[in-house]
RNA sequence: GGCCCGGUAGUUCAGUUGGUUAGAACGCUAGCCUGUCACGCUAGAGGUCGUGAGUUCGAGCCUCAUCCGGGUCGCCA
C-alpha cells in the first residue's frame, strides 16, 4: 500500500530548490538511487530538473528504512530542509544544495522501466513509442514540449495584441474532393454519408472574412491521410490567420513580426527584418526546390552555352529536346570524394529521375566524366561557367529542365550535409514569392490549380488565364526557413466574375463548382473585403526552434510511418455492432 | 506502391570463412559500503538471434518469403 500525500503540500518544483536554510516540500520521481549503506541520495526529478535528496545517521530511523527501498521512477513525496552540499555539482543548476529530508512518501511504486529515463539514451525510438509516458519524462523530450508551449503563447499574444480574434471551427466538415486525402468520419443519423476531418480551415476562415470578422487566428488541428514523412505527421498543428483590408504585404510584414517576437521571446535570437524574398522561378533556377536552404552556397549554374558545341550526345540530345544542362559546383574539398561515393550520387540522380550524372572532378588536375567528348579549351569554359577550383566536384546534369533542377537540388541538399558545410546555428528565412498558378498534370495531360481554387491570381496575368497557364502567377506566397516549408498563403478571389474565370480555366462545370463549393461561391456573391491569409506549421517551427530532425520529437504523441500509433496501438478495429450502427458492411475480423 | 537502411539478453551493441556451451557494458536481483553525483565492491538471474520456410552433417551468419521500425520517391490543391 502506497503512502498518501496527506499533510504535505508541494512548495517547490525541484529545479527551484536553492535557497540554503528553507524548509521545503517536492514531488516527483525517483530518477536515481544511490544507497552508500549509511548515506542515501535520491536524484528526484520533475519537469523543471532535478534535486538531491540527502539520508544519513541523522535522518529518522523510519524515514531511512524508507529511502532505502525507493527504486527507480517511484514517485516520491520529501519534505525537509535545503542544506548546503558537502560537495558541489557544477552540471546542476541544484548542484549547490540538496534537501535533509525528514519525511518522505512513497506515493506509487514503479516496475523497472523497459530501458533508462535519463536525459542521453541510445534506446531505439520504436521502443521509446511504444513507452511514449516514460520517454516523455526524459529532459530533451521535456524541453521540446515545453518549448512548444513558449511558442503557441507567445503565438497568441502576439496575434491577441494585434488584434485578431480567436475563433474556433469545425473538426467535422464536408469533405472536399481536391487536395490531400481526407479522413471520414461516417455519419450515424445519415447512413452512407461522412463528414471530413479538415485537411485546413481554409474554408470556414474565409467565411469568416465574408462574415465581417476582420482579422482571425486560430491554432488549428489539421488532418491529410497522406504518407508520412520526417516532417509530415497526419495530423498537425497550424498557426492559422486570415486578414480583411489587407494586401499581400500587410500580411507578410504582420507574420514577419510575429517571427522575429517568437524568436527574440523563446530563444533570445533576433531574426532581422525584414526578411529575404526569393520569386518561385528564381528559386527553382538557383536551388532546384521551391525551399531553398539558403544557409549555403553550391548553386545551379546553367551551362548550356558553355557545353553547346560539344560532341557528347547526352548533352546534345538534351538541347535539342528542348531541354538544358546545368551543373553545380560543390565546393569545401568534394573532389576528395571516392569513386564510390560519387556512384552512390549517380545512383541517387537516377532515382531522382535523371538519366545520369556528369561530373568533373578536380583534385589534382581537373578529372572529367565524358573527357573524350572535349575539345579545345571545353573544360576549361565549363570551369570558368561553375568558377571551379582546386578541390571542388562540378556536377553536370542534361535533360529536361525541370528534372535537371530537381536531381541537382536534391543533390546539392546531400553533399551539403555529407560534406557537414551547414550552418546549424543560422535562421534562414525565404518568402517565396510569385508561385505558379497551374500546375500541369502530366497523367491527365491538363492543367490543374496548383493551389486551392480561390487564389487570386497577379493582375498582370490575367490575361492569359487561358491562353498560356505556364506562366499565369498566383498571389501566393511561402516562408522557408532553412530548407523546410514553414508557412504558406494567399489573397483570395473575393469578385465573383473572377471567380468564374478560374473555375473555367480550371474546367469545372457549373455543376461540380455547385456540389463542391456552392456555400462558398454563394457566400461570396454577398460581398466580401479583399482577404487573404496564411497558416503556419507550428510543428515544423518548434521542430526548428527545438534542433529536432523529426517532427515526432515535438509532438507529444506522434504517429509512425504507416500512420499508427505504436503506444495505443490506433487505428484498431471496431465492435461489429458499432460498425452496424452506422450503416457500414462488417467485415470479417481478427 | 518503388528504392535504401535496420531488427542478437530488459537496453545499447560485439559475434571471425557457416563449426563446441552466443559474449560485453549498462540495467535488474541479492549482499556489503557514512558523502555519492554515470557512486563503488562481490555474487547472481536473464537469449525461440523479429517470424516462417529453404540450403547444409551443421545457420545468429547463406537464400527466399514475411512482419516491424526508420529514411526517401510517388503522394501532400
Amino acid at each position: 500500500m502506497a503512502d498518501s500525500m496527506k499533510g504535505l503540500k508541494r512548495t517547490h518544483y525541484c529545479g527551484e530548490v536553492t535557497e540554503i536554510g528553507q524548509e521545503v516540500v517536492v514531488g516527483g520521481f525517483a530518477e536515481r538511487v544511490r544507497d552508500k549503506g549509511g548515506v542515501i541520495f535520491i536524484v528526484l526529478r520533475d519537469r523543471t530538473g532535478v534535486v538531491q535528496l540527502a539520508f544519513n545517521d541523522k535522518t529518522d530511523a523510519a524515514v531511512f528504512e524508507k529511502a532505502s527501498s525507493c527504486k527507480s521512477e517511484y514517485v516520491l513525496m520529501a519534505k525537509g530542509t535545503v542544506i548546503e552540499r558537502e560537495s558541489k555539482n557544477d552540471k546542476l543548476k541544484t548542484g549547490n544544495v540538496e534537501i535533509f529530508v525528514t519525511d518522505l512518501r512513497i506515493l506509487s511504486k514503479a516496475q523497472t522501466p523497459p530501458f533508462e529515463i535519463t536525459a542521453e539514451t541510445k534506446v531505439n525510438e520504436e521502443l521509446r513509442l511504444k513507452y511514449r509516458y516514460l520517454d516523455l519524462r526524459r529532459e530533451p523530450l521535456q524541453q521540446n514540449i515545453i518549448r512548444r508551449h513558449e511558442i503557441a503563447r507567445v503565438t497568441r499574444e502576439y496575434f491577441y495584441e494585434n488584434g485578431f480574434l480567436e475563433i474556433e471551427t469545425p473538426m467535422m466538415m464536408k469533405s472536399t474532393p481536391e487536395g490531400a486525402r481526407d479522413y471520414l468520419i461516417p455519419s450515424r443519423v445519415h447512413p452512407g454519408k461522412f463528414y471530413a476531418l479538415p485537411q485546413s480551415p481554409q474554408i470556414y476562415k474565409q467565411l469568416l472574412m465574408i462574415a465581417g470578422y476582420d482579422r482571425y487566428i486560430q491554432l488549428a488541428r489539421c488532418f491529410r491521410d497522406e504518407d508520412l514523412r520526417a516532417d509530415r505527421q497526419p495530423e498537425f498543428t497550424q498557426i492559422d490567420l486570415e486578414m480583411s483590408f489587407v494586401e499581400a504585404e500587410d500580411i507578410q510584414s504582420c507574420v514577419e513580426g510575429f517571427i522575429q517576437r517568437v524568436f527574440k521571446e523563446v530563444m533570445g535570437v533576433e531574426i532581422p527584418l525584414p526578411l529575404p524574398r526569393m520569386t518561385f522561378a528564381d528559386a527553382m533556377n538557383r536551388y532546384g526546390s521551391d525551399k531553398p536552404d539558403t544557409r549555403f552556397g553550391f548553386e545551379i549554374n546553367d551551362i548550356t552555352d558553355a557545353v553547346k558545341d560539344i560532341d557528347f550526345v547526352v548533352f546534345k540530345s538534351a538541347v535539342e529536346s528542348g531541354g538544358s544542362v546545368r551543373a553545380i559546383n560543390v565546393k569545401n574539398g568534394a573532389a576528395a570524394y571516392t569513386r564510390k561515393e560519387i556512384d552512390k550520387l549517380v545512383d541517387h540522380a537516377k532515382g531522382i529521375g535523371a538519366k545520369g550524372l556528369a561530373y568533373i572532378r578536380w583534385a589534382d588536375e581537373p578529372n572529367c566524366s565524358f573527357k573524350k567528348f572535349l575539345g579545345e579549351g571545353d573544360l576549361e569554359k565549363i570551369c570558368a561557367a561553375v568558377n571551379a577550383e582546386q578541390g571542388d566536384l562540378v556536377l553536370i546534369c542534361a535533360d529536361k529542365t525541370k528534372t535537371v533542377l530537381s536531381t541537382l537540388g536534391a543533390l546539392r541538399l546531400i553533399c551539403a550535409k555529407k560534406l557537414g558545410v551547414i550552418d546549424d546555428s543560422k535562421y534562414n528565412f525565404l518568402w517565396i514569392t510569385e508561385m505558379p498558378f497551374f500546375e500541369y498534370d502530366e497523367d491527365n495531360s491538363t492543367w490543374v490549380a496548383a493551389h486551392h481554387p480561390f487564389t487570386m491570381p497577379m493582375e498582370e496575368c490575367m490575361d492569359y488565364l487561358d491562353s498560356d497557364p505556364a506562366n499565369v502567377r498566383a498571389k501566393a506566397w511561402d516562408l522557408v526557413l532553412n530548407g523546410t516549408e514553414l508557412s504558406s498563403g494567399s489573397m483570395r478571389i473575393t469578385d465573383f466574375e473572377l471567380q468564374q474565370r478560374m473555375f473555367e480555366a480550371l474546367g469545372m462545370t457549373d455543376e461540380e463548382i455547385q456540389a463542391k463549393f456552392g456555400f462558398l461561391v454563394d457566400a461570396y456573391r454577398y460581398a466580401a473585403p479583399p482577404h487573404g491569409g496564411m497558416g503556419i506549421g507550428l510543428d515544423r517551427l518548434a521542430m526548428i526552434m527545438c534542433s529536432a530532425d523529426s517532427l515526432r520529437d515535438v509532438t507529444a504523441f506522434p504517429k509512425v510511418q504507416n500512420a499508427s500509433e505504436l503506444m495505443s496501438e490506433c487505428p484498431s478495429v471496431v465492435d461489429n455492432a458499432n460498425l452496424e450502427v452506422l450503416g457500414i458492411q462488417v467485415t470479417e475480423q481478427e
